[in-house]
DNA sequence: ACAAAAGTGTTCTTGATACACCCATGG
DNA sequence: CCATGGGTGTATCAAGAACACTTTTGT
């Protein structure tokens, strides 16, 4: 049997089986002031009455989920059109008690924002671009530091975790650490991307030469730069290049004694 | 707004709206003989009739879609409980078109099976074994080569590109391709694997060093030895170790003109 | 003058690559 | 004794790690 014919329900009557609900949960992250920070709604209604949850809805009958994906994260971070916005599949979650109140298959989405890291320490005047509906549930969208999250909604601290790992897992081999930035960047502003996502400091110097080294990875802005502290000598500024991937990639130092 | 609450049905009642048929597919690979293979089965019905299709189901209302898989893969090929069967979520297919009947959401699973490879090319006895079943869909499940399958029922093609891809890649940093093989196998069998998947050739000392170096890749059984070709010394054995991942990663030759 | 941050150079060590070569077995 | 496949040794080269040092800015 294949995609839809077979096992079960052979005549396709669209309402002769118990229906799935067909939901995207999403990730968010950005980093601001060198921490990893997660977009997360506070719930209003049971269960899990007034716990963080990840932001998410329903995939309408006509929708991809990547498309629902997209909407939900235009409509309840008032984010649309972001530049720079990457926005991933994750994995799918389908355990069968996942929800109490029904059945519900979420396919969860992995989204990065940029987002100036360490720069300015502004006060907070992208958190309040977050918050511009006041519709029911928009109203608590809010950035949290991802260390220290007290236990979330549903599946949720289990998915958080999933995109976690696999955003540190591809800023080895891939470009992805550039969608952390905004369009034009120092490479110290890309080292702190790495070093904040994987808890690691990172050898100035050799970073430096990686990345450079790496056709496509960035690109220069000629005679640009930038105070990144407000001492020291400025910044040469750089764009994110055209290349995806990492070769040979950027390992993660001292995974000696690391958990395989 | 949540897994379930918010944006669309209030109240949950589970026959107000357009239900999705939840499902999943199998892209199921083995080597034998030193080529990489695939379960597929013959569709009887419209649409794609005699078309290709992976081997896949609904997802029942009180099973998660890896139960789901695990369910579909033994029904459909009689293997249940294989030693060594791995099996691993791909990734979610969801455009609301890829099922001409109704809206079907499918979970897409790679499985890898093993199965002596080149060894002695035995008479298809495993073959045999997966077809036990007259039932109606499986009666055609087979074994077909990877490299030159006519387009797939569905969106299948694309699948099965995916998870081939995904395979590959896997290879480079994780202990994968013990799963290609029995629970007791030689280097050789080992690196057959890397050089199907990958459609390369390498080089049998360095891949043997490294393969050594590697620990908790390969276990060597002491003693035992087996004659691979019918000619040659015999090779030692060795069994699955219990490390995971390959740090540092044993990466695909000559990637310089590879696009990104 | 000093602190802070960017950027350059150099050495050391590790790992990958490309071979040449030896060993054991069947025909 | 030769073909075939397993296994060892070694020289060469590229990449990563560690760290000293210079440059440019603000205070």
């Amino acid at each position: 049997m294949t995609s839809a014919a077979g096992t079960a329900p052979e005549g396709y009557d669209k309402h002769a089986f118990e229906p799935f609900a067909v939901t995207v949960d999403l990730a968010v992250f950005t980093i601001r002031a060198a921490v990893l920070q997660v977009l997360l709604i506070q719930r209003g209604q049971e269960p899990y009455a007034d716990r963080w949850a990840l932001p998410g809805g329903f995939v309408l009958p006509d929708e991809s989920a990547e498309t629902a994906a997209r909407r939900e994260l235009a409509e309840e971070t008032g984010l649309s059109d972001v530049p720079g916005l990457h926005l991933e599949q994750l994995r799918t979650y389908s355990e069968p008690d996942r929800d109490p109140r029904m059945r519900v298959v979420s396919v969860a989405y992995t989204a990065l924002l940029p987002d100036a890291p360490s720069d300015s320490v502004r006060g907070d005047s992208h958190l309040a671009s977050l918050e511009p509906h006041g519709g029911s549930d928009a109203a608590h969208a809010q950035w949290l530091p991802y260390d220290g999250l007290g236990p979330l909604a549903f599946d949720h601290d289990r998915i958080l975790v999933d995109a976690h790992e696999r955003v540190g897992a591809k800023l080895e081999y891939t470009c992805l650490a550039t969608a952390f930035c905004p369009p034009e960047f120092t490479l110290g502003e890309l080292q702190q991307v790495y070093e904040t996502v994987w808890g690691t400091v990172l050898d100035r110097p050799n970073f430096r030469r990686k990345v450079l080294a790496t056709p496509g990875f960035v690109e220069p802005i000629p005679g640009a730069a930038r105070l990144t502290g407000g001492r020291g000598k400025p910044a040469a500024l750089y764009r994110a290049g055209t290349a995806a991937t990492l070769h040979p990639p950027l390992l993660r130092p001292s995974r000696e004694g690391r958990p395989v």
